[in-house]
RNA sequence: GAGCCUGUAGCUCAGCUGGUAGAGCAGCGGACUUUUAAUCCGUUGGCCGAGAGUUCGAUUCUCUCCAGGCUCACCA
């Protein structure tokens, strides 16, 4: 898209004509920096002391209100906005001129002494300025005012399909999605300050990997050009995560970019974030206490509190969380008890509940989809949803107690599953048989079975101590953290169709 | 993949039962040296998502396609 000038609209073609003008001036629109000395929240905190001090600050110009001689504008900075004060008397006929050429948007640096108005606004008397980055296209900037407090603003940059395609004109102008943005830095650096805290290792793992496994889903596939061999791009981190602890670590974690080439929908983008941790000698239940201190802390961080709000449900992280296994949490809510039950008689029970399930179900399946009909929906405090079927989890170990069920947990809050985790398969006998098991699944049509991982299964035979992993969906914690209903709002830039250029 | 909804000026949106478009804001010109959604006067700007059909005539009705949203299904 290079736009001829005949076809740009009136607007940018205004400013382009601007741009030439404040050229003419002899002043450079696109200078190479500037000495800011001050943020506008420091000086709107810190009145008393700035108090007729001279300040710098510097950001986009948001908004203009000219009164002939004199301007007020405001100007926005990461921090917030500050008023100034432009007067012909102060900046000079040619400083005047130059101003008078700015726009909306424009990414100016000004200096001047911080006062008060008449109507009491913190405001920068302005005695110098500089055009920092002249725009050539306007930015979608709505009016707003503020009402006790309360930002009120006037037909604000809303479209959804825009917003998520020019994310850099989405947080130009909705600083409450920057917002989102630094909570989830600030999330991720928690989690990472809490593991590291612990004593355990950050790694790094591939990406492109020769076989994908770890997880059940479909891969995107690629090539390389000098090995001339496919490469998949990964579902998951866990086996090469496992081989670290065969290694000899005690503890690993990865916050890993994952691919899965599904269904997108306002929970499921192709990539998204999975932090995963493996730490020996120590088995589910550790990890349990794990994840509820992990996140409490979060929590604690991002609001000094336990308590948060997501979509008009209040969530108490406040440890210890119920423990409550698979088969109890649908006894709970639907009556039967599925332990041990046969496959026809599961059949059965999810007619009678109204559960559909096809042919290829076996056992484990039924389970989980009775499971996800009557009981997800109602897990809106946190939660460990613990014992899982076999079937359903071929790289975790056997539950010792529970026969045809898994040492597995996973925390729900909100009605999601955050998180899964096992007391890890170690038994790599075992491990064979449960790839197997996934081989026959995959012969059958199953296009998301496990691939059987000779290499990871050598790692086993040397030996790895009893070990508890945990995979987190580091998105769509972000999402429950700072209220978002859809995993596109916590993602800088969601995956789209490709935009028609006009 | 299915259902529902949306796509009209830079932004936010009107446009009823078909007669080729309107508002507010932004922009442009003018007045205004403490305003704050500044105000007042004037004014530019649209292949009405794309294509086809019905019709004398389509932003409006029908179909196809494109893009997006929501819900469901799929999915850990």
């Amino acid at each position: 898209m290079e736009p001829q000038l005949d076809d740009l609209n009136s607007v940018m073609r205004v400013r382009r004509e601007k741009l030439e003008k404040i050229q003419a001036l002899g002043v450079n629109a696109y200078p190479h920096d500037f000495n800011r000395t001050h943020f506008a929240v420091d000086i709107a905190q810190h009145f008393d002391n700035y108090f007729e001090k001279e300040v710098s600050v510097a950001g986009r110009l948001m908004a203009l209100r000219k009164q002939g001689k004199a301007t007020f504008a405001h100007v926005e900075d990461s921090s917030g906005r500050i008023q100034i004060y432009v007067k012909f008397d102060a900046v000079g006929e040619k400083g005047y001129e130059l101003f008078g050429l700015l726009d909306l948007g424009d990414i100016i640096g000004v200096t001047g002494k911080v006062l008060k108005t008449r109507t009491g606004e913190i405001t920068i008397q302005v005695t110098a300025f500089a055009l920092l980055s002249k725009t050539l296209r306007p930015l979608p900037i709505a009016k707003e005012k503020v009402e006790e407090g309360e930002r009120v603003v006037y037909d604000a940059f809303a479209d959804k399909e825009m917003r998520y395609r020019q994310r850099y004109a989405d947080l130009a102008v909705n600083p409450e999605v920057r917002e989102v943005f630094k909570k989830r830095s600030r999330i991720i650096a928690s989690m990472r300050e809490y593991l590291t805290g612990q004593g355990y290792l950050e790694v790094e793992t591939p990406i492109l990997q020769p076989l994908y496994g770890g997880a059940s889903a479909r891969p995107f596939t690629t090539h390389h050009n000098t090995l001339n061999m496919k490469l998949y791009l990964r579902i998951a981190n866990e086996l090469y995560l496992k081989r670290l602890i065969v290694g000899g670590y005690d503890g690993v974690f990865e916050f890993a970019k994952d691919f899965r080439n599904e269904g997108m929908d306002r929970f499921h983008n192709p990539e998204f974030t999975m932090m995963e941790v493996y730490i020996a000698y120590h088995d589910y239940h550790f990890m349990m206490n794990l994840v509820e201190e992990m996140f409490g802390k979060i929590v604690q961080d991002l609001t000094g509190g336990y308590k948060i709000t997501y979509q008009n449900h209040e969530l108490d992280f406040t440890p210890p969380w119920p423990r409550l296994s698979l088969l109890e949490s649908i006894e709970k809510e639907t009556g039967y008890n599925l332990y041990g039950k046969s496959l026809p008689e599961l059949k059965e029970i999810a007619e009678k509940l109204h559960v559909a399930y096809d042919h290829t179900m076996g056992v484990g399946k039924i389970i989980d989809e009775i499971f996800g009909a009557k009981v997800e929906a109602k897990l809106i405090q946190p939660v460990f949803i613990t014992d899982h079927p076999v079937e359903l989890s071929p790289l975790a170990k056997k539950h010792r107690a529970k026969p045809g069920l898994v040492e597995r947990f996973e925390p729900f809050i909100g009605g999601k599953e955050m998180g899964n985790a096992f007391t890890e398969l170690n038994d790599p006998i075992d491990q064979r048989e449960r790839f197997l098991e996934q081989k026959k699944l995959a012969e059958i049509g199953d296009e998301e079975a496990q691939q059987l991982d000779e290499d990871f299964l050598r790692a086993l035979e040397y030996g790895m101590p009893p070990t508890t992993g945990l995979g987190v969906g580091i998105d769509r914690l972000v999402m429950l953290l700072t209220d978002q209903p859809s995993i596109r709002d916590v993602l800088l830039f969601p995956q789209m169709r490709p935009e028609q250029y006009k």
